[in-house]
DNA sequence: CAATAGTTGGACTATATAGTCCATGTCTCC
DNA sequence: GGAGACATGGACTATATAGTCCAACTATTG
């Protein structure tokens, strides 16, 4: 956990922990959704049932409440992706990892984007803190991209001079750009090519 | 123009095009550093030293404003882009014009990120018809990134099959994910790695 | 030079929203 | 089982902000 999540030397009752935990998830889906700046205190409380003091209770304000969400959804993000990518070691994996996440944004018709792409653009200028969770969170995705490049190379499938990180990078990129083109259209397709192109490359490199 | 620039049927004198464009101007600037939400009316009255029924008679609310931001930033954007691509043909060229948007964007350490981009995040899930327009602001701007490589091609650089628009796509992809990583990161290396990604797998092509 | 339409200044209002407070209820641990 | 800490409910406040109103001013045009 990044910030203080066990509340700085509080005891925690499960209780405690328990509605904790219900503010997040549902200030998480709410600011994913409505975005952070219009998502307000009065709307995490009703959805979630619970009442004001609770929520100052278990946070200093608004700004402890963002980063609790971001780093409640890069928990969630990167969980996700580790199951998705942790023994990935193909071409074709990555190509399936590709059609699930377009697949997924497709449901919503590209809309709301990247769950932590859409809070690092809504966040990064305005909250410091926030902004370095953010990029360590990126940083961390970005490592299980270089994970399965890797294992590509050692299968000798992408030769020895590779640039491994720098590969991942842009697959990384893909995907954000992809993701924020597919959100501005309400269509997916602009994902789906862009990350097309990032794999096309990587398998070009093969042949090498 | 998109939207209603001169007041639907009313006159407008060369005064009020002036107080007009100084109040857009204004809520640009602020808009760009602040973000859209965090930019309060007030904001853009002191900055452009206007009154408030200045800005009433000339916007129908805070909407209206954001959506003419996004025309007048778009033409901005449109514009420049332009300039700097509008007779490429080489991918050295190309490669001037990823230097150019890199150094700029590093003035910053990445903050604040793509005018274009930026505003498509914060907006595109609120107002249809803003998010509307920045979609094909970013369609007309990766044209002119087809237009790039369609010469490219007609000079016998890429092969006739290279699948120019969806190359455009990727490359557009590539540099607005590049400075959203840029932004979060605060630091422009991801972007120009992740572009030079691209332009390498476009170079790639001309082998083929 | 009127008459009309566009332009400006700034006080005023309504309301949404972050944040406070305190009384009461419910755990935990000795 | 009792003391003290944790947890909860909800009314209350302060303020920032979008939006209104109107009187006065300035340009344009017949």
């Amino acid at each position: 956990m990044t910030t203080a999540d066990s509340q700085n030397g509080k005891r925690l009752t499960a209780r405690g922990a328990k509605t904790r935990a219900r503010i997040v998830d549902a200030a998480a889906d709410l600011m994913y959704v409505k975005g952070v700046g219009t998502t307000t205190l009065d709307d995490v409380l009703a959805a979630s049932g619970v009442s004001k003091s609770q929520l100052y209770h278990h946070f200093e304000g608004k700004d402890a409440l963002v980063r609790a969400v971001v780093d409640h959804v890069g928990e969630r993000v990167i969980e996700r992706e580790r199951r998705a990518l942790g023994r990935v070691s193909t071409i074709r994996g990555l190509r399936r990892w590709r059609d699930a996440l377009v697949q997924n944004s497709a449901l919503q018709h590209g809309a709301y984007g990247c769950a932590l792409g859409s809070l690092a653009g809504e966040v990064s200028d305005h909250d410091a803190l926030a902004r370095h969770t953010l990029s360590r969170l990126f940083t961390e995705w970005q490592g299980l991209l270089s994970g399965v490049l890797r294992r590509l190379q050692d299968r000798g499938v992408l030769p020895a001079e590779a640039p491994i990180d720098q590969l991942a990078t842009g697959l990384m990129a893909a995907l954000q750009g992809g993701y924020l083109l597919a959100q501005t259209a309400r269509d997916v397709t602009p994902m789906a090519t862009s990350i097309d192109m990032a794999l096309a490359h990587i398998e070009s490199l093969s042949a090498g």
